[in-house]
DNA sequence: GTGAAAGCGCTAACAA
DNA sequence: TTGTTAGCGCTTTCAC
């Protein structure tokens, strides 16, 4: 029998209402037993401020009712978007959410998943830089379900929500074409991953499509980040003075941009279009405000998260594969449209 | 014995190595065993892929390795940033942290408080937005340790970290009057927050100490968000064109006013100056690129989470409250230096 | 409806 | 050095 001191158990709690430790688990979670019973438990528990250990209720349990969401920076608003949609998912269902910040890498990701077999958590949704053999080997014994948000190989045997960097590149490149754009530069972040690379063929893609010729010389790859976009488009501006319109990669670096061009006494949009990617609060902040290319980094959330209750849930269905559609966001950046802000008047 | 399905545990291993548990455990833990039996028990190990059962080991151990940080709204930069600071003090550690938003609901924060009752997180980092007598209470009968990142009164025997605004405010209405403006409008956040009170208090001690008299007429009171800048300084524009300057309570509320300040063809700084509040990337990323006050959110998160590790591993030392001090960066929207971003040139 | 007892997987005290 | 054993706090048979 446990001493006085230290927090109640269910053996404090039995002890007090005159039970057996039995009565007071049933009680507490709702089985049968007789109102005297009942009240006799409820009342101990309430008395003594008893909270079940949870700990000792996920060993007999077998599930901890946690989730792990791994990505590589906390700080980049596309994954904090993403912890938002799946905090609205899981909360509700009582899940507790850990957080994992990879910093994009590799070993760190591979960890995370490995570490699964320690039982600390029923779930992950992982969220790669870049997914290689190694990545899908330990993915294909991981402990615990897992969910991808990235693009997997078509053999995977794993749940994975993918976003469409090739139309969504094609979707601001057409834009900006639309909006009569022909000098179309193109600012991408590190090309060796998937939607660097899909980026690319996207700008490609629209240019041809339209009849047009991509000129490598249009093209910068660099890092993201505000700065390596302004580094990057008055490198642009400087070799070729001809441009007039830049995609870039996410809305840092069209904030970047947006601030060379203002820097060189460039009016956006009349002398130089700015479209960004991500959609993020960045794009709004800016001024003017910019146009965005939303990958859904909020649908791939709430979609990963509802994939992987329901695999947690449910039976063993079958591998799903998700890809959301993006969407574009139309601002002042290209437009040129004069909305006085929040008032509602051109 | 455990059939040959399931996880490999300590028996498996034990099994196949021909030792006991004990040993099994020992070696796993490094303590001592001969050489013969720490290889084969290894090799066992290593074979069978095995990983120790962490939700076992804390029933065991009594404490789970996991630390807890809620905090009002996963999408604030603030609020991220300590994220950040909190991971870089405890995953080196080997901590794993819960993420909590809870929507700036009480209710809900005194829930993550009450349930640390269940032994399933060894800590806590609260950040309320508005301590009341119920969290005191709570926070006095708190399971485990509790830093809470936010201003407590002088009678608690709680950890605690705050930031300044009164000082932050001051130095921001103090550098506006250093810059020659006289008409120095306030846009606060909601009033009833032991933030919003202060800022209110430096606002009218930093005018009173250049002997000049806060005017009620020049502040502004609404929630948080660009849009809500934008509406607020287009109102105090409207009423009092002979506004020179503007302090807004965070960066969304001052790139709010800059919108604004664009839309009216004010010019910034030369018409109107803007500081904005947290030094977030949002400050950056306006044009011009907006001056602005850092209560030391990062600071905040990264103290927070050695006093919580202390606490956890050390004595029990008193209680402590430490102060952030804050920054002011200066940018463009107070001076109006023309720096060619990212090219160091004036 | 209730109680006694087994056991989730691990660590550590105690014996040998 | 090693093995046996007792729990950590809970849920859940299985008898009664």
């Amino acid at each position: 029998m446990p001493t006085s001191d230290g927090p109640p158990t269910v053996e404090t709690i039995a002890a007090r209402a005159g039970v057996s430790i039995a009565s007071v688990s049933r009680v507490l979670n709702g089985h049968g037993a007789r109102p005297n019973t009942v009240r006799r438990v409820e009342q101990a528990a309430a008395e003594l401020g008893y909270v079940p250990n949870g700990v000792a209720r996920s060993l007999k349990g077998g599930r901890t009712r946690q989730l792990t969401f791994a990505m590589p920076d906390v700080g980049n608003p596309a994954y904090v978007s993403m912890v938002r949609q799946i905090q609205a998912v899981t909360k509700p269902l009582g899940y507790r959410l850990l957080l994992h910040s990879t910093d994009a890498v590799a070993e760190d990701e591979l960890d995370v998943v490995r570490s699964l077999a320690d039982r600390t958590s029923d779930g992950l949704i992982l969220c790669p830089i870049r997914v290689t053999d190694a990545h899908m080997e330990v993915l294909a014994r991981a402990a615990r379900p897992v969910v991808v948000i990235g693009s997997l190989p078509g053999t995977a045997a794993v749940d994975s929500v993918r976003a469409d960097s090739v139309s969504g590149t094609v979707l601001a490149v057409r834009h900006l074409m639309e909006c009569g754009r022909r000098r179309i530069a193109f600012i991408n972040g590190p090309a060796d991953t998937v939607p660097g690379r899909n980026r690319l063929i996207g700008y490609e893609t629209a240019l041809r499509e339209a009849g047009a010729v991509p000129d490598p010389e249009l093209i910068v790859t660099t890092d993201f980040g505000i700065e390596a976009g302004a580094r990057a488009a008055h490198r642009l501006l400087d070799a070729h003075p001809g441009i007039d319109s830049v995609f870039c990669a996410n809305d840092q670096l069209a904030l970047g941009a947006a601030h060379a061009a203002h820097d060189r006494d460039l009016r956006i949009p009349e002398e130089l279009a700015v479209v960004g990617m991500d959609d993020s609060e960045l794009a709004r902040a800016g001024h003017p405000a910019l146009t965005s290319v939303d990958l859904g980094s909020a649908e791939r959330g709430r979609i990963a998260a509802e994939m992987l209750v329901a695999r947690l849930d449910g039976g063993r269905h079958e591998v799903r594969c998700e890809t959301v559609a993006p969407r574009l966001s139309v601002r002042e950046s290209t437009t040129g449209a004069r909305t006085r802000t929040a008032a509602g008047v051109s």
